[in-house]
DNA sequence: TCCACTTCACGTGTATACAACTGTCGAGGT
DNA sequence: ACCTCGACAGTTGTATACACGTGAAGTGGA
């Protein structure tokens, strides 16, 4: 747990009345998604308690929540860590939500209230702003406003919550297999192509954009070399 | 929480070592699944504790287990309930479990091990057995493991933990929507049909099967009358 | 008869104390 | 130099005490 983390925590909660677990939440997985916390750290419960101010028992609570949404690792007699999925796995995320996704849009084309397509065109307006702004930050987080967005007002709100899962698991791992030395993973045109068809009501070509949306971003990852095969040669082989 | 229901665990404990939060996870599960503990029941945190001989802190960690799973309710400064889906949640379910269990199961599709298909037959075997019996609580637990066996053995693993969630959730509302003097909801030859396929490797026919099953089974349920315009009438009529 | 208010039992929210476990570092033997 | 074992510090597991919130029954008045 970096100390700037605490510093800037403590800022926003110094403002704020009490704290509950679902702040606790709320912060963490805010802090994994903008990689303040990088996979692996360690979550002491005392620790997290003296940065909120709480004691254990709220801790305790928030972590078994944040381990039910897939953010940390929760072993027994073992402190949490924020968890750091595999190549495989990351594979098995993208095409999961490529299936929920691609089936919540289908299903919401054509059935969306004005009101929330013109929410959907200012998150992707302002998404487009700050990508020319640089303001990687604020990318993400209208990006993620947008897809959230879908995700809320998916007829099937079973679908819906399971999308939302998705979502930040899938974020999760962009943020943790981002090529190095790209800035953003930015994909003009594809959020707005998405609302054309939302709006005409055409499911599969809506479909047809989340899978290609979602393969675009898989391509930016870096997932390749590191396969279990070759891990294991070079490890054979003497490395370091 | 009914007192039978409190002897019978008591009786599975007894025996037992020490009690965690995950076998109070599994047994309050499996009363549900039994209905044992009937939609709507409390489940106060105190009395848990004395039924498992645990006290307030493991009872709550069981139970915010339990509320991720969907199986109750946990509202701040309220009793914990069993969850009782309406029947507008009940159709999203079976739809989600359509398209999740649809795609685990073409994926699955010629990629499993003689071992699997072989523990397959089975509980498919031992399900008609127990119909045959009219021994329903064992024909329920055969049919469960029979679906959890495909999600378990997914290629995808993340579809594969999603669809263990909405094998559960769909037993629970299966349970509380099955239509009355319905004795058993078990569709003979659905199971060794999807069975044939998964072996033969046509994974577009294992999808089908299973919309067929998963339709076949909506159809036994009582989900009509409840619309929530009959219910209004029903009660401004004055029906006690 | 009905409504608003008070009171109280019940149950959860939070903090804290102590027991039990895990990994690590260092001493001692081989 | 290496391996083994034991003690310790750090952390989680569990139980318990007290504070607080909620809903229901009872009480008084219009």
């Amino acid at each position: 747990m970096s100390s700037t983390w605490q510093r800037e925590v403590m800022a926003e909660i110094g403002a704020g009345g009490r704290v509950s677990d679902g702040d606790i939440v709320r912060q963490v997985r805010r802090a994994v998604l903008m990689q303040r916390l990088p996979p692996g750290s360690r979550l002491p419960e005392v620790t997290l308690g003296e940065v909120f101010g709480v004691s254990r028992s709220v801790v305790r609570k928030a972590l078994t929540r944040l381990a039910s949404e897939h953010v940390v690792d929760q072993r027994p007699n073992q402190v949490a860590r924020v968890r750091a999925p595999d190549v495989d796995e990351t594979r098995e995320t993208f095409s999961a939500r490529n299936l929920v996704e691609g089936e919540v849009a289908a299903l919401t084309a054509g059935r969306l209230e004005d009101r929330v397509l013109v929410q959907l065109e200012d998150r992707a307006e302002r998404e487009r702003e700050a990508f020319l702004a640089n303001d990687e930050p604020t990318r993400i987080e209208h990006s993620l406003a947008f897809h959230h967005l879908l995700a809320e007002h998916s007829p099937n709100r079973v679908l819906g919550s399971m999308l939302t899962d998705l979502i930040l698991r899938t974020s999760i791992v962009i943020a943790l297999y981002k090529r190095q030395g790209l800035g953003s993973c930015y994909l003009e045109g594809d959020h707005p192509c998405l609302i054309k068809h939302l709006r005409s009501g055409d499911g599969e070509a809506a479909r047809a954009d989340i899978e290609q949306h979602l393969t675009s971003l898989q391509g930016l990852l870096d997932l390749g070399p590191r396969d279990s095969s070759i891990d294991l040669k070079s490890i054979l082989s003497g490395g370091k």
